[in-house]
DNA sequence: GTTACAGTGTGTATAATTTACACAATCTTA
DNA sequence: TAAGATTGTGTAAATTATACACACTGTAAC
């Protein structure tokens, strides 16, 4: 949570009210959303420029106190919602960060939301903000604890891609494989074998062909698939896939 | 969390400060544990009668409030002191469960940790308390959203057993194969082979022969073995360990 | 002390999955 | 119409996972 008041969200100012909270042996409650998108082959996230005092010039996660009558998914809901103006995406819960000096307004612990956008959606709605895409993996320093927690979203990213169909929230409805290649390979920091790839994607049987094909590519273009997660949710997950560690 | 004043922690009545944090619009922060143990070739997990009203007769995972000068960790750490006599507990956070009302006693947002102990260690540590430990999988009915907290933690733990040597924690020291074997059997409720599984974990070459075998087993003693952790430590995890969804 | 019993310890053959690798087809641009 | 760039595809080799059986060792019963 950064402590800049919030565009259009709470009235008061988030860091008088920590302040208050602490001199009476209180524990605020924020959340924190890492919103990742991805453009120009990169993995990016949605920062805005702190304004406390000390902490000008560094980045911070978007944040807000949770109200007393919002459950926490649905306050990191209304974070995205005001700062990306988009509805409808990719939200899950990571982890809590409750260090007791991690914050210098006060004593807050914050619970850690990841968010996956298609960031061209997102260009479309230029809201009055001052929020701006930065690439994940070259931000030197963050405001608080923040770098901690995007680091944290990030490899807990790494690892849920690959055991979880949520990359797909990053791409546009309809992609080509070399994007979704592209995609894992930006996130995970590694390449891979183009067949390979292609062959175990089809082996899960979840992509459809659209019938479509790429345009404005300077070469032959690919074809379009979708994502098919009703045919994903029906799959049973087997309990045992082997013990890796 | 479970209202009762814990044995040895908070003095105050946690139940009225929850009222009046809630009179003021403000949200409370619990730590709640899911302790579990493996005795018996089954999971269980340490629990506590309610004594709250409207939920005597239900069963409520360990917790309190967390203390204002202290880290979520800490306050996980404590609890398990309290309840169980021992330090040096396995334990990891788990998620946070913020529903508006979850709690009857006013709004609290809690933080699951998972713990996993030696079951036979915490028998010996006989404390003034009135805990229990559970089957976890014939528990019928709990208190607050406990029930959703323990499944939670409980799938959590299927998962994390298989890509994490957390299990051993659940162990002796030294262990025979098939009681490591036995572990996961009854975890994942799956039945394995036993040669395959035996081969499986000496080719990962994290298991020490002890050189000791098993005793009072009516049958030729298995041998010991023991959990290299640091060894564990050193391999190094690789990024891309295949798409599997 | 001999035997039945129960569970340990081990190896190999087969199947399934993953990896490595190359060339023809298609569209764009010059 | 030719050059350039990227798509689309198949097969062989290596690795990993699975299925499966028998000899060994200690205990307990007689």
């Amino acid at each position: 949570m950064d402590l800049k008041t919030p565009s259009a969200s709470s009235h008061k100012n988030v860091s008088t009210i920590l302040k208050q909270l602490e001199s009476d042996g209180i524990i605020g409650i924020s959340v924190d959303c890492v919103i990742f998108g991805f453009d120009d082959n990169e993995l990016k996230v949605l920062l805005i420029k702190s304004d406390l005092e000390g902490f000008e010039d560094k980045f911070s996660l978007l944040g807000d106190l949770v109200h007393n009558h919002e459950d926490l998914d649905q306050a990191a809901y209304r974070i995205l919602r005001e700062r990306t103006g988009m509805d409808d995406v990719y939200l899950e819960q990571v982890r809590s960060f409750g260090q007791i000096g991690r914050h210098p307004a006060g004593r807050v612990v914050t619970i850690a939301y990841a968010s996956l956008v298609n960031i061209e959606h997102h260009k479309l709605k230029i809201l009055a903000n001052e929020v701006h895409w930065h690439r994940v993996t070259t931000i030197s320093e963050m405001a608080f604890d923040h770098k901690t927690i995007l680091m944290v979203c990030y490899e807990w990213l790494q690892r849920r891609i690959q055991e979880h169909p949520l990359g797909f929230s990053l791409l546009p409805k309809q992609f080509s494989l070399r994007e979704l290649q592209n995609l894992y390979e930006a996130i995970l920091d590694v390449k891979l074998d183009r067949r390979n790839f292609r062959k175990k994607f089809f082996s899960m049987d979840l992509l459809e062909d659209t019938g479509e094909l790429e345009t404005d590519v300077p070469h032959r273009p690919g074809k379009l698939y979708r994502f098919n997660y009703d045919k994903y949710k029906k799959k049973e997950r087997k309990k045992w896939f082997g013990i890796d560690f």
